[in-house]
DNA sequence: GTCTATACACGGATAGAC
DNA sequence: GTCTATCCGTGTATAGAC
């Protein structure tokens, strides 16, 4: 029993290595270019140990996109449930867009090859995959309606639109920040919360 | 002379149709799942056709980006100077933010490459195109400056963060929005000067 | 569970006719 | 300038020992 656990324990761990080093490679090559073999070397393995874990190419990157939008998710939200029971939604909605741009830059090895691999993979893994993005967009989208219910947002905007251009906006950070550089994550995330919330413009 | 004026024109045209499909093909496959036969296909041409005009891929992708560039840079610049004259440094910025939407959606097979598989092609190429992208840049830059040193913007925003953020909003469309939906182009142009400019909050 | 060896397909690139 | 034929490297995936 002890030595079943041990055992599965590692197979665990090697398992999650090897997922880290896929969403890296993937991020940085994309979905045709990323060999297994880059892989399998940066989890220090041998390419046929990826066989053990998953049954192919497609399955290894469709789990990689999985994880990505469900620990995106995870810590957006708890983020929001961390923001005090008397604020308001547009608080709310700071939160989460501090939470994205924060995961994006310090923890986002997986989101940031969903975000460039995304457009790359087969169809079928695609379409598998769009409910979990759905249900992240979920999140956006209840916190923009609890924002125009309480009148916190100006009533022109078409939601939809204004959530793709936020997490446009935030997913972008992925591409040009470079940790060491003369902002920290938290800088661009208040820079963020700024233009989103407030606009660019003088009042 | 006359018909080497023809095979030239039509040497010209060929050229033109191999770099569109290449544009397309390599949006949507990424550099590395991009090939060369569905690239001739497209363009209706046989594969080694491709070689006659480019000595290969790299040579082919690093000029669909340098073109890409090349365009966006011309399309926005061109709209910023139909500005009128007493116009602020705002509504030129405002312009600008409306033509690279306007581009990206509608004109924009090869912005939308570029986009995507940046960060996929040789470092080579990435190392060399950097130029061109960092003179779209500086339009950008400019505009942004010219409305902080007329007073028109909060002062408390670190301008190439922002140039960051706007850019990566306007970017992401090419990801999400599908003609023939519930927006125009247009109208997402609207929301996104909107957005940047005075916020979604409101006032 | 991890290794060595290898099959097998695919795609970039070239040769050379027309 | 465009075609047919083909070479050859590379990468996914499998077989099978240990």
């Amino acid at each position: 029993m002890v030595r079943s656990e041990a055992r599965t324990r590692k197979s665990e761990e090697t398992r999650e290595r090897l997922l880290d080093a896929a969403a890296k490679v993937f991020r940085d090559k994309g979905y045709a270019g990323a060999r297994l073999s880059d892989i399998a070397e940066l989890a220090e393995m041998h390419t046929p140990g990826v066989y053990y874990y998953f049954p192919s190419k497609e399955e290894l990157v469709e789990e990689v996109l999985r994880v990505g939008v469900a620990r995106a998710r995870g810590y957006v939200q708890a983020r929001v449930a961390e923001v005090p029971a008397g604020a308001s939604a547009l608080d709310r909605l700071r939160a989460a867009i501090e939470g994205h741009v924060l995961m994006v830059l310090e923890i986002g090895d997986y989101t940031s090859a969903n975000i460039r691999i995304f457009g790359q993979v087969p169809d079928d893994v695609r379409a598998r995959h769009l409910a979990d993005q759905r249900a992240y967009g979920d999140v956006w989208r209840a916190l923009l309606e609890d924002a125009r219910a309480g009148g916190e947002l100006r009533p022109d905007l078409d939601l939809s639109v204004v959530r793709m251009l936020i997490l446009g906006a935030l997913n972008w950070t992925a591409e040009w920040y470079r940790p060491g550089s003369s902002q920290t994550a938290a800088e661009v995330a208040r820079e963020a919360t700024a233009m989103i919330c407030e606009g660019i413009g003088a009042r």
